[in-house]
RNA sequence: GCCCUCAUAGUUAAAUGGUAUAACAUGUCCAUGGUAAGGAUAAAUUUCAAGUUCGAUUCUUGAUGGGGGCACCA
């Protein structure tokens, strides 16, 4: 006589057993005609799973992220069931639900193709017809990993044995076709709808692990109707279309070329917005206390190999050989002469908190495979500075660091800002007591931020504990940018001390920041975010004048002058082309302002206003434009 | 670094075992224009190296670089 609470607060009785399909019956028809799986006590459970005892259970629908995710793991073990009706000898090993999807990954000698991909789709087209049931054994282990080695599958029989001895072993089959798998599942594979596409193939080391072999990787997405596939599809081509990559190219900011694969060739565009990021990043730290200082590029082998960074990090550094055999490393890192500076001459308490800035290019020998666009360079500007304080001061430091980011992030345009906090990994160097008293303060200064974080344990660095600022951008991916690190360990490597009250010599405590992170990434992000279309004061070339005609060439270079001695940057088109040419051409090029230069303005001394994506004509006396603007150009900064 | 894939004017594309086509961009000329492409004309290209071949941009191999992932990471 089970009695079965629904979380509606409502419980229904049966007669000796029930089941997840019965429960939505008797609450209503249309719950039952979408009803994917079942929690029972908090344990989610296929719908034919039966039930014995006093319980309470809540039942999912597509609507609920457990049933979404239930139809994106099935939709997974219907992709390995087509893999292996059309290419028999290809092993499975896991398909797990990733955002917004799911991956399979496979073991097979040939590559799939793009043409497999389109095949493989009709194929669980047909599965989906042919609406096979679902059913759920549990296996002895020995059996089920003796089952999968004489079937081939020696993956499977390797996951098994991975299986902790108390987790009982589930294997569930779909008509004849069966995987080891957790569950839960739908109850056949017409449930999952054909709302599906397998997006692309690519490799995947086994278990994550670059040293095993690599696997074939099938990525998919699955949802719940047509609609919401052509949501996501249409998302994705958004993105494409905010690619930093082809907005570089177009709008005339940046290129990349095989001369120095990795390096970024700024043109004055792209330079005008870098430098204009440095600007405000400049006035802000000032007035946050921040003393900007700046340090050599390369420096001797020896401070690195005292660093410790020649040994933990000497495979990403580049070197540099002098004629007479000397050898120098280009610095991948800041924090080396940050200390240094504060090495030289004596530091007392009284200095404390120090905060030293720098904007300084770092160069790191990256793996080619990792390099994209401007997200992931070889040589790039950190928005750098290292904070040497007390113990005692970390909490507070650490707060102001995070105050001062958001409000930067604000001014930017991002308002979703969530936090990483991340502990001691295994390998590291310091005593425990002092890691335990550095964890403390940080997740303090984390938890008093007020802000959404998540924990990730073992990810610190391996000299101290840290936060990641991650944000948000216009189209809801989450990029990770500014970053602050506790160092409990290069001070002390490298000698850095201060007297203390008590004439004492005491090591201070390092805070590594950057806010932006790299300049380079961040100026990527910057370009999807807005798609390009900048908001006047950081835009990579904020004006551009045209003439009417070339009789007004000679009133429109002084406009122009005028309003590039006011400090926005600002070109004049003299190009042989007409007006609507010129229009045309800045527009794509997304330059927020154009001035126009007729007879009109030359006899009233004014320029005409057109705003990117307006059809709006504003007429304007100069000096006030240049008063309006000039403010609105520094509207951000202050 | 690993798996897959690609490489043709400044850009985006097309074609071919017999040296390559177009659009846009660029230069010159005409048009002197009022809010998203006016007209004419010119110059310019097969990533690099080796091989097969009478002949390679096309086929083969290698290198380099790009793209999608994995691993690594700001």
């Amino acid at each position: 006589m089970p009695n079965i609470k629904l979380p509606d607060g409502n419980s229904l009785n049966f007669d000796k057993k029930v089941n997840g399909f019965q429960i939505a019956e008797k609450i209503s028809k249309s719950l039952s005609k979408q009803a994917l799986i079942i929690s029972v006590d908090g344990n989610l459970k296929d719908l034919n799973y039966e039930i014995y005892h006093d319980c309470s259970v809540k039942i999912y629908t597509a609507k609920d992220k457990e049933g979404l995710e239930t139809i994106r793991h099935d939709t997974a073990h219907v992709l390995a069931m087509a893999v292996q009706e059309i290419f028999p000898k290809t092993q499975v090993t896991i398909g797990p639900v990733i955002d917004n999807g799911f991956y399979y990954d496979f073991a097979r000698k040939d590559p799939f193709t793009e043409e497999d991909l389109r095949k493989i789709e009709k194929k669980m087209m047909e599965i989906v017809d042919r609406d096979e049931p679902t059913h759920r054994e549990v296996w002895k282990r020995d059996k089920a990993i003796e089952h999968f080695k004489k079937a081939g599958e020696i993956y499977k029989a390797e996951i098994i044995k991975a299986i902790p001895k108390e987790e009982e072993v589930s294997v569930y089959f779909h008509g004849k076709w069966h995987d080891l798998c957790r569950g839960p599942h739908l109850s056949s594979t017409g449930k999952i709808g054909k709302y599906f596409k397998l997006t692309k193939v690519s490799g995947a080391y086994w278990r994550g692990d670059s040293k095993n072999e690599m696997l074939q990787r099938i990525y998919g997405t699955s949802w719940p109707s047509q609609k919401e596939l052509d949501n996501y599809l249409k998302m994705i081509e958004e993105a494409e279309k905010r690619d930093h990559r082809k907005l570089g190219k177009e709008m005339d900011l940046f290129h990349f070329r095989e001369e120095s694969p990795g390096s970024v060739f700024w043109h004055e565009r792209g330079w005008n917005l870098f430098q204009k990021l440095i600007d405000y990043m400049r006035l802000r730290q000032k007035k946050a206390g921040y003393k900007e200082i700046n340090t050599p590029e390369i420096l001797d082998r020896g401070l690195w190999e005292k660093s410790g960074h020649w040994e933990k990090f000497g495979e990403h550094m580049y070197t540099s050989t002098t004629p007479d055999e000397k050898i120098f490393a280009i610095k991948p890192m800041n924090c080396p002469g940050c200390v240094q500076v504060f090495n030289q001459g004596l530091k007392s308490y009284r200095d404390l908190p120090l905060k030293m800035s720098e904007f300084g290019k770092v160069h790191r020998y990256e793996p080619s495979g990792a390099l994209h666009g401007l997200m992931r360079v070889r040589a790039f500007t950190q928005d750098d500075a290292h904070i040497f304080c007390t113990e005692d001061q970390i909490t507070q430091e650490s707060l102001s660091v995070t105050n001062l980011i958001l409000d930067i992030y604000k001014d930017l345009g991002f308002k979703n800002v969530i936090l990483k906090y991340s502990d001691r990994p295994e390998v590291r160097v310091g005593d425990d007591k002092v890691w335990d008293k550095s964890e403390a303060a940080l997740l303090e200064a984390v938890k008093e931020s007020k802000l959404e974080y998540s924990i990730n344990k073992g990810e610190g660095a391996f000299y101290g504990p840290k936060i990641e600022f991650v944000l948000r951008d216009a189209i809801g991916r989450d990029w990770q940018c500014g970053t602050l690190q506790v160092d409990l360990n290069l001070p002390e490597r490298l000698g850095a001390s201060y007297v203390d009250k008590d004439g004492s010599k005491k090591i201070p405590v390092m805070l590594h920041r950057a806010l932006f992170g790299s300049l380079e990434r961040f100026i990527g992000i910057l370009i999807e975010n807005y798609a390009g279309k900048f908001p006047f004061w950081i835009s990579p070339l904020q004006v551009v004048v045209i003439p009417v005609s070339d009789d007004f060439d000679k009133y429109s270079k002084e406009v122009a002058n005028k309003v590039n001695n006011s400090g926005i940057n600002c070109q004049v088109d003299l190009k042989n082309h007409n007006l609507n040419y010129k229009i045309r051409e800045h527009s794509l090029a997304k330059v927020p302002i154009l001035l126009i230069c007729g007879k009109k303005e030359v006899d009233s001394n004014s320029v005409t206003i057109r705003k990117l994506d307006s059809n709006d004509q504003e007429i304007m006396k100069l000096d006030k434009f240049l008063e309006k603007y000039t403010a609105l150009n520094q509207a951000a900064s202050n």
